[in-house]
DNA sequence: TCCCAGGATCAAG
DNA sequence: CTTGATCATGGG
């Protein structure tokens, strides 16, 4: 009797350092905590996430060989078998996602004598910005990361995906779930997502946030292309967002590359090397990075945010 | 037990 | 416009 055995479609396509706009450290941007969404699954040598693009569920791995200046980045990706994505609106997906057309060489540049940030240049070579692809999605891990250490708003934001995200399948056998939608949100009482998720006061705000965008009250689409100061104005206007979960949102979300989120770190390093030690506020931190660094702003807080944790700029710790 | 985690809010000074 | 207490919750 034969039996049919399905080959599970699994497509595949690269990516070479010619498409990328100068060089890429893929580990070091995936795995540096950034508050768009989610962090990527680790698999061996691949780093696995999952997708809606243009309404079709997509589970995608990448993986780059070679090093962060010559490299090909590989992609393999499914669907759940009957429905297809197109491979090129994929591939525009990860270089949005990944910030593949950010041109390193001239931030690099532009930089180079403006000692205290080159010196991160070569220990933080091709780590760039990543952004995520659901406005709503930054928005509430944003304001999960608030008081909050990476690895539990990560363990926060996937409660909420197991328990009111749309389950989803794929030909390989496997499903996972969905970041949920403002509908799957609204619904619940602060009580409840306190008890199923441990996000703790943060309920409150999720809620109200996700209420607003159901009833019309807030649509975050048009935050994209309003002026860095009008989009900052409207998110201060919701509760339980704040400066920092603002710039979060407008510079991995909304892409506004001018954003630089201070919080204590960016905050201790900033006043540290620019301000020597001056007291000020952080919106004032915030202010002069903006004002220091225009659209690189963004970038130079993520170089910064990381050469801080990985020197281990600690509270105590004296800048001379 | 206290302190911290990529903070925000509110009331007082 | 600054400071301090409070907010949930888990982990060191």
């Amino acid at each position: 009797m034969m039996q049919i055995i399905p080959r599970s479609p699994m497509c595949e396509f690269n990516f070479t350092e010619d498409d990328v706009n100068g060089p890429l450290n893929l580990q070091d941007t995936i795995l540096s905590a950034q508050t768009s969404e989610p962090e990527w699954v680790k698999n061996g040598q691949k780093y696995e996430n999952i997708q809606e693009l243009n309404g079709t569920p997509v589970k995608y791995s990448v993986s780059q060989k070679g090093s962060v200046d010559h490299f090909t980045i590989s992609v393999q990706y499914i669907t759940s078998g009957s429905d297809t994505v197109s491979q090129k609106d994929l591939k525009s997906r990860l270089e949005q996602a990944l910030g593949l057309s950010d041109d390193l060489t001239m931030f690099y540049k532009a930089f180079s004598s403006d000692k205290p940030l080159s010196s991160t240049f070569t220990s933080l070579r091709g780590l760039r910005l990543m952004r995520g692809t659901n406005l709503y999605e930054s928005l509430i891990c944003s304001i999960l990361s608030q008081n909050n250490s990476a690895k539990r708003w990560n363990g926060i934001a996937r409660l909420l995906m197991k328990h009111y995200g749309r389950q989803v399948q794929f030909s390989d056998g496997t499903s996972s779930f969905l970041f949920p939608t403002p509908q799957d949100i609204a619904r619940l009482t602060p009580r409840q997502l306190q008890r199923t998720t441990s996000m703790g006061y943060r309920a409150k705000s999720v809620i109200t946030v996700s209420r607003m965008i159901l009833n019309k009250d807030l649509d975050l689409e048009p935050l994209i292309n309003h002026t860095y100061e009008d989009a900052m104005d409207a998110l201060l206007e919701l509760y339980g967002v704040g400066p920092k979960v603002a710039d979060c949102f407008l510079l991995y979300g909304a892409g506004h590359l001018r954003a630089a989120p201070v919080d204590v770190w960016i905050h201790r390093i900033v006043t540290g090397l620019y301000f020597r030690r001056r007291k000020v506020s952080r919106p004032t931190t915030a202010l002069f990075l903006r004002n220091r660094f225009g659209n690189w702003a963004g970038y130079v807080q993520l170089y910064l945010f990381h050469y801080a944790r990985r020197v281990g700029f600690g509270k105590k710790d004296r800048v001379t």
